[in-house]
RNA sequence: GGCCCCGUCGUCUAGAGGCCUAGGACACGGCCCUUUCAAGGCCGCGACACGGGUUCGAAUCCCGUCGGGGUCACCA
């Protein structure tokens, strides 16, 4: 039996998306799947000079690693960008075997030439065009660069797929002459991946299925190049609930939105809030006007306290998003897994190991999938439930990592552990956060949310203020500080009263909080300790 | 528009001619538990896109219609 070396490529053009993550895990499940033979390998795909960047590169990496999609060739990590020599080796002797040529036309007359084969309703074709010397030296004198182009063998190419299950046919008249090479000396991504395929030994090639046409063009570049041809597999789109393809351009969109709403309503100047921002007006207007050009994740998040815009209020695509709003990778991953694929037998929530035993390319489906994000939530919640403590205290210290600002910040590991076990029905990991980070707010700091005050202190005739006043005489004389007793004195004060606990607990909750909702109150009080909880409740009082 | 792919509950899916009165999960509705928020327990609602064939028998095979997606670059 064959080894099987599965390999993902992205471009360092942004963060990686849950799309490319998904054709990661499928990529990676089957090489895993084989055992130790398998390889799973990465590759970076910058030939596009103007898009790619090293921090992409860099946050692709973060972003597989958080995964643990580890791929086998940490230390040979290939970049198409520093192998420009290879494909001009390959390109040349393609050429002198009159495989490729030169092709001179600019890319506003190939523009006009498909403006024409479209108002005459036919197909664009590029073939072969000839060139008298005297064009080529007038090119040359003009300054022109050209191209190389493949010279297509015209004739009808197929691939079996193996996702699909059947033969994919592109009839000869469909075939042209691509680019291999550009102006800038690059080569085309066309190029580059058949080459590179090959040389790393890339026998299973899983991408998305705006590729599968672009097969057609890299078993023609295949067969001129004496490579052997890999097993194809095209994945079905993920789609956003409306049906639209799930991509980057969301986030861009719900921002621009949020601005135009946010000039509407206040009557701000486009200059006033790029003031605010790094950002030049003119670029701000343009993009506000321009609903193709784009604004890349740093400038959103300069531009969203300008507008007003709450960072959680934007749809999560990107792997760093579900990171950053507390989702752990099994559980994006398991959701994951399940976008086209299943095991089968109704199982749905898997281990990775589990994933990697059963996976199999032959039960990949065909059909787009939704992304169902509280479908995901689920998943996460019981991910969380299943995890143990010490693996959630790692998770919310990596959690704790992309949100800085949270005062939980300054937990231990051992205060952590606590906040957990008493927390424990979380479906996110910030859940977690929100509900607890009050315990790390100076005494003096909490804020009062007034229809809590109000409801639960004020309403009738300052009733709950009464019985936190109470209350707070009882505390201050409990014998020790632990969650048993505090709960019997409060218990015997509601029976000799005669109240629900529900009329207790929420005032003593609000003077705490600041809020109505808490972890279980009675081991948050014991967490907080006597001195705070009596600050509170005093300084609580106190505003009333 | 041409070409390619797809079409089972709202969503993800099981299903490879009789095990289907179509199963599971999420969501939703109801009830229960409950000091808040969650979590949890029980019950319920809910789909084979449509129309023709083939067959004793079709969600499963074939054809058509409709619907959705992809793609038509010196971007990957």
């Amino acid at each position: 039996m064959s080894t099987v070396v599965t390999r993902f490529a992205p471009s360092p053009t942004g963060y990686l998306h849950v799309g490319g993550a998904r054709t990661a895990l499928f990529s990676w499940l089957l090489a895993r799947h084989t055992g130790g033979e398998g390889k799973f390998l990465l590759r970076i795909e910058d030939t596009d000079l103007a898009r790619s960047t090293e921090q992409a590169t860099i946050q692709l990496l973060e972003d597989l690693r958080w995964l643990g999609l580890h791929w086998d060739n940490a230390d040979s990590l290939v970049y198409q960008s520093k192998r420009q020599d290879i494909y001009n080796e390959i390109i040349k002797n393609l050429i002198a075997k009159n495989h490729a040529y030169e092709a001179w036309e600019t890319q506003e007359e190939l523009a006009a030439l498909r403006a024409q084969a479209e108002k005459a309703k036919r197909a664009f074709i590029y073939r072969r065009r000839k060139y008298s010397p005297e064009q080529i030296a007038k090119f040359q004198e003009e300054g022109r660069k050209s191209v190389i182009r493949f010279a297509t063998p015209v004739k009808q190419y197929s691939f079996f797929d193996v996702i699909a299950e059947k033969e994919i046919v592109q009839p000869e008249e469909e075939c042209q002459d691509f680019v291999i090479r550009k102006t800038d000396g690059m080569p085309t991504y066309h190029f580059a991946v058949v080459v590179d395929d090959a040389e790393m030994g890339i026998t299973h090639i899983l991408r998305g299925q705006e590729h599968t046409k672009n097969t057609f063009l890299h078993i023609a570049l295949q067969e001129a190049l004496n490579y052997p041809r890999p097993t194809y597999a095209h994945l079905s789109t993920i789609q956003n609930l409306d049906g639209t393809k799930m991509g980057k351009r969301d986030r861009d969109k719900k921002v621009r939105e949020a601005a135009h709403n946010f000039i509407k309503n206040t009557k701000t100047s486009i200059e006033a809030i790029a003031s605010k921002t790094t950002l030049a007006a003119s670029r701000l207007e343009e993009w506000l006007s321009n609903s193709k050009s784009q604004l890349d994740p740093s400038e959103h998040d300069q531009l969203m306290p300008a507008i007003g815009l709450n960072p959680k209020d934007l749809p999560e695509i990107l792997v760093h998003d579900f990171r950053k709003n507390g989702y752990l990778p099994e559980a994006l991953l398991n959701f994951l897994a399940l976008l086209g694929w299943s095991p089968g037998e109704n199982k749905e929530l898997m281990s990775m190991d589990e994933m990697v035993q059963l996976f199999s390319i032959e039960r990949i489906s065909n059909a787009n999938a939704k992304f169902d994000r509280t479908k995901l939530l689920a998943f996460n919640t019981e991910k969380l439930k299943a995890a143990p403590t010490e693996r959630l205290v790692m998770a919310m210290r990596d959690f704790l990592s992309v949100n800085e600002d949270s005062p939980l910040s300054r937990a231990t590991d051992e205060q952590l552990a606590t906040l957990i076990d008493m927390k424990r029905g979380i479906r996110t990991l910030r859940e977690l956060d929100d509900a607890t980070r009050f315990f790390f707010i100076p005494d003096d700091q909490i804020a009062y949310d007034a229809a809590a005050v109000e409801k639960n202190l004020k309403k009738n005739n300052n009733e709950g203020a009464g019985v936190l006043r109470d209350l707070q005489t009882i505390l201050t004389s409990a014998p020790d500080w632990t969650a048993a007793t505090l709960e019997h004195a409060v218990q015997s004060y509601c029976t000799e009263k005669n109240l629900g606990l529900g009329k207790v607990a929420q005032p003593i909750r609000v003077a705490v909080t600041g809020s109505t909702v808490s972890p279980p109150i009675f081991q948050s009080l014991e967490f907080l300790g006597r001195e705070s909880t009596l600050a509170r409740i005093s300084r609580c009082l106190s505003t009333l």
